[in-house]
DNA sequence: TATTTAGTTTAGTACTATCTAAACTAAGTT
DNA sequence: AACTTAGTTTAGATAGTACTAAACTAAATA
């Protein structure tokens, strides 16, 4: 019957979160921008975080009003930084999630994903240099070449010292 | 001669940068971002860092092409920041700017004000969800009450476990 | 098989952040 | 004192990002 289930897709008229959870919200819509990720994502973790029981999209959707796409895709991006979980529920056809609440699990495989590929690239990019650098010799006046020499050895120097700490704050993580 | 001074104000026919300075350039630029400064700003750094002599905000236009207005407010954030410094040229009007090399000093500098003030912020924002809650507690289930509070508690471990390693890494760095 | 529902993808909109141009202040030069 | 130049500030233009609405795919129900 064409009227009852348009009813069905009715905004649920669920209470207001209560203001712990909006205060959650907040922090981790502000740490995911911290993160170069979308707050809206931080937002949708920080709601499932406190949310006694799993929730599908429409409840993501209504307790923070965010549309369906935009829940679509910020779920997926959470599952795949494990994040958050999908758990099917019996009777039920929507997909339904839940936070995933070992943190300590995720600060190690951000370390691993983030952290350290940051760390890598700095490198690589740093020996990019020092490689044009050594290209370049000859467009160069002999003084100019000399300090950027000196200024970038300043920097691989700064590099390894870095390099040294990521094996203690990799210990200290485990 | 109003002619001849309309000519001083020319673009400076200067060559353009080595490889070398624009591979640092994009560099800094990326980095700027990533710590939530404008590109622009780290542009100017990574510009000055291997500038065999100190720049005026002229060159530094003509050299990453940014107006004054950018350069103005570049500038003043990088010194403010103690990234670089002003150097007064005998003979010249205009300020020259270079960078300040110890980059060492700098990340010590951005650990005080940047990382422990985050980590200062976050403890706080926890406690006050914590306090939060309490009052709260008769607008809850007893149910979610609870939930909320063990997985508050969570948060709480995790934050003091993040606190002991603050002093380890200011010694790292010091 | 037709219909309904869940979820994904995409094109377009709205907003924000960064940059520029230009007005302005101040200070040096003729 | 008038003019030129250096640097700052601000109002507006521009570019880039995040979100939504709607078209679409797939799958379950009748």
């Amino acid at each position: 019957m064409a009227l009852v289930s348009q009813v069905t897709t009715r905004k649920t008229d669920s209470k207001p979160l209560p203001r712990v959870r909006l205060e959650l919200l907040d922090v981790c819509g502000r740490l995911a921008q911290a993160l170069n990720f979308l707050r809206s994502v931080g937002e949708i973790y920080g709601l499932l975080y406190l949310s006694p029981n799993p929730m599908s999209a429409q409840e993501i959707g209504d307790a923070i009003s965010l549309s369906k796409g935009s829940i679509s895709t910020g779920t997926r991006q959470l599952l795949s930084l494990g994040c958050i979980r999908k758990v099917w529920l019996q009777e039920e056809r929507k997909d339904h999630f839940v936070a995933v609440l070992e943190l300590g699990d995720l600060v190690r495989s951000a370390y691993g994903s983030i952290f350290k590929v940051r760390a890598d690239n700095a490198e690589r990019r740093l020996n990019e240099m020092v490689e044009t650098l050594a290209e370049e010799k000859n467009d160069l006046s002999q003084e100019e070449h000399a300090i950027i020499k000196d200024r970038l050895q300043r920097l691989v120097k700064l590099q390894k010292r870095a390099h040294q700490f990521l094996p203690i704050i990799e210990r200290l993580i485990k």
